[in-house]
DNA sequence: ACGCTCATTGCACATCTTGCAACGGGAGGT
DNA sequence: ACCTCCCGTTGCAAGATGTGCAATGAGCGT
């Protein structure tokens, strides 16, 4: 809607791939350079962007201050942590917290990780693969039908592993079945050797606000033995989601 | 220098803090209703904020997601990572990387959490408390020494512990011992019973491009017993220095 | 030393942003 | 149930603000 904003936006994905010089920022952007480099300087002087030795520019240390900032600032985080904590040292495994945001994204935003040496590749802040992952199965699952099915035909669904979902109506089959069972799974769809087991936490509303997982290697634990900790997961959820829903506020 | 992406920036720190109405941006920003509206309808537009459902906003996931891509694609991180995991490997203790940047702003870029049960508050995209933290003073021990006294000066010091340092005066007279000894230790100034131990990392220009440190809680080893393990810290950075530098680069 | 590329600045034009005022809808009070 | 108040939203005209051009300067390789 503002044509100034959007196009100094439009900088900030180019930098978070890689640096880039005031040309080819103002090649993306299909402007004039130096209008480019007024926007540059006044994402400069907001800390957004950093200008490195050679004169290119990379995303700035202001940003990782922000998501930090707003990560923390989130409800449901605070509230799930401790219960995250308590629920990693019953199993010893890798614990993930996620939520879904319109933009078609689902994130990381809270992780205990794993008490076994072996340690998955995962991350604060990282958008989670979307067709395979179990919390996002369950994030995606509460959509309303029709946004759901419009949604999962515009996604790509790549082959991580032979077990990866394959297209969107897999995807919404397996959805459907999510949504039924109240739980979900991620079994080697990701990584061949890892599984998941997820289960939502709701708000007060009813809806799923968040989704908490827990992640294993094979090596360290079979998919049949990870199931069995689905009680244990499943009451962290339920937990998480009282407390969220005030249903337990008191002294 | 441009007003338009100056106001719309301005409203992030905002959020950072905590949901806003429309009415509390455009008083914030000083500016009229429906121009805060646009600008925050750009803004969400690239996914920056959020609309939650009581029509405030607060900071959106793709801000998260930017700020993890931007990290990951830092040199420095990837270089160093196995070497920090080596590290942790053979302490056992928590095992931190940061960088500084101009804008004032020293930030963890990547970290290994303790093998000890106890662990200590900190997050990877944190600002780093800069007075006190040993792998600030390193990273600010480098910069020219005009700079480092109007900056000193510039500082806020925060009495975290009766061990903190109080002043710039203090400051600018640890700066210069760290400067000389080319390490540094944050022994209980941030935390009364964490103490920390750090190294610098060299870029190809000699300047320090990085830090690293170990940190450990006094109940799990002594100060002293920490500053044992110096010579470790210091092989790792100057062999992340090297790799970094490229001085062996090769297969 | 020369010529190249790339960042930077001043300026006049017009485009895009701005604030106003009017509309609409939801919540809360009577 | 009605009314009222508050807050978010939209259309529009005025002009401030961002834009592209062309010229300057800095840095680098030949």
């Amino acid at each position: 809607m503002s044509q100034t904003v959007d196009r100094a936006l439009r900088i900030l994905p180019l930098l978070a791939e890689g640096p880039a010089s005031l040309a080819e920022v103002a090649a993306h952007l299909d402007v004039h350079k130096s209008t480019a480099l007024r926007l540059l300087h006044t994402l400069h002087e907001h800390g957004m962007v950093y200008r490195q030795d050679d004169q290119r520019y990379r995303l700035g240390a202001r940003l990782f201050g922000l998501a930090q900032q707003a990560m923390e600032s989130l409800d449901v985080r605070g509230i799930a942590h401790p219960h995250l904590v308590a629920l990693n040292e019953r199993t010893g495994h890798t614990v993930h917290l996620a939520v879904h945001e319109e933009g078609e994204v689902v994130v990381y935003i809270d992780k205990v990780e794993s008490r076994y040496p072996v340690r998955m590749y995962s991350r604060i802040g990282k958008p989670v693969a979307i067709t395979v992952a179990a919390v996002a199965k369950l994030l995606l699952a509460d959509v309303p039908e029709a946004e759901r099915r419009a949604f999962a035909e515009r996604l790509d669904y790549p082959r991580y592993t032979a077990k990866s979902t394959p297209d969107a109506d897999a995807y919404l089959a397996e959805l459907a079945r999510v949504r039924e069972q109240g739980w979900a799974t991620d079994l080697g769809g990701h990584e061949e050797s890892i599984n998941c087991l997820a289960a939502p936490i709701h708000g007060a509303d009813g809806r799923v606000a968040a989704a908490c997982s827990i992640s294993a290697p094979n090596v360290v634990v079979g998919a049949d033995e990870l199931l069995t900790l689905r009680p244990l997961v499943l009451r962290t959820a339920e937990a998480i989601s009282r407390e969220l829903s005030g249903k337990e506020e008191d002294v």
